[in-house]
DNA sequence: AAATAAATTTAGACAAACCTAAAAAAAATT
DNA sequence: AATTTTTTTTAGGTTTGTCTAAATTTATTT
């Protein structure tokens, strides 16, 4: 009945997921890239994926996640996330510290384990990151965000989550004093290299490259 | 410079250890029966250990952990009893539910989440069956304590430990209400079946099985 | 529509961790 | 001391998850 499965089939499954968030689908190149593995041990696994039923895939086509895959991969997300929240929240991680981690305790997989983790930290909705955080259900919050590179001129909004969990970027963030949070508005453009003016908390003004622009999602306040 | 186990090859390294602990050395067909694996696979793993200088071992001897087998078998069980303390205290497991958990769990190996978890969780000596939970260099309180059936009549004592994770025996405990901690005086040992009548916290009288008698370690007080 | 490039799969290997059955060594009995 | 029993190892396989190199399919250019 209990259905159980390997670390590795489960960072397949998670990744999967996340890619199907992003961009609709997954493909070959885009996993591996992902894993940092090869195409061919990729589509090894499609096919092991595929014959659990799992996965919805035919050779040489884009794939997803079944109904079944999808809920498997919730309670995976879910795991992480309640893990960073931990880490940060109980632990005093830093926020760039925390991902590495938890993509281990991931793989714990004890229902009763999560679920009373969950309550021992308040239910918390959302990671350290600004990301949903599923419940023991599956269901979520969406926010409605947008990328920052997207955002109009002095339109009030807030950091609402980071689109990495790379210690680069995040360390980037913590010396410009960003965070999940942070009160932004972009005061100026520039087209010539599209980095752009914020003014922070409503006092400082920094600037930020389109790169790191484009990795910072903001809802409007 | 930082070394990495699998969760195999922690496994072995943790049966090892507990087998030489207690009877000074392990072989291969009493640790096949500790892994439930095979007396082959056994055979398989001891070469890979010693290659790796954790083991010292020569075919168709008994076999011991090297030093370095031993600090690294340390680290395994800390984590293992630092998180049945921390299901225990925090998430509010019961004592006989943590065991297969903290399994999994003693994997996740990074120094920092060790040490602040430790921190957490105010530096327990000691985790919910009574066994020492060993420090950040590895030392650990050695109780002297004494099986129960070598307990001399009317002795004043407290149960310290318990020689057993199973399930079945942590049931029979809680049924009988005996726990870490509880009072025990010895009242009379029957030559029949061995059984003994004890007096708990200085007031109930129960009468107790050999077997279990067999597993529960106590110390004088 | 051909040719070229990119993405994906297949073929064939390899290491880790397990197994069964058979052989060898060590220990216990007679 | 010889025989029997027990313990351990070896030989030869299997599964999982990975890889490289070659082949195939699909997509993009010319
Ligand atoms: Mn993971
Ligand atoms: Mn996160
Ligand atoms: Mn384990
Ligand atoms: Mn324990």
């Amino acid at each position: 009945m209990s259905s159980n499965f390997s670390h590795s089939e489960e960072n397949y499954i998670k990744n999967i997921y996340h890619l199907q968030q992003s961009t609709g689908f997954a493909t070959t190149n885009e996993l591996a890239a992902a894993l940092r593995s090869k195409p061919a041990s990729i589509t090894d696994m499609l096919k092991k994926l595929k014959a659990k039923k799992l996965l919805i895939y035919e050779p040489y086509k884009e794939f997803n996640l079944s109904p079944q895959g999808k809920r498997i991969a919730l309670g995976i997300v879910r795991r992480h996330r309640l893990w960073e929240y931990f880490l940060v929240e109980k632990l005093k991680f830093g926020w760039d510290e925390v991902h590495e981690i938890a993509e281990e305790l991931e793989h714990v997989s004890n229902k009763k384990l999560t679920d009373q983790l969950d309550q021992f930290l308040n239910y918390p909705r959302f990671d350290p990151h600004g990301d949903p955080i599923p419940d023991s259900n599956g269901k979520m919050i969406v926010q409605q965000q947008m990328i920052l590179t997207e955002l109009a001129l002095n339109a009030p909004s807030q950091v609402s989550s980071v689109g990495s969990q790379s210690s680069e970027l995040l360390e980037l963030l913590k010396h410009k004093n960003i965070t999940i949070g942070t009160r932004v508005e972009v005061k100026k453009k520039f087209s010539f290299d599209r980095s752009m003016e914020l003014k922070l908390n409503n006092q400082v003004a920094v600037n930020i490259s389109e790169q790191l622009a484009s990795v910072l999602f903001v809802k409007s306040v």
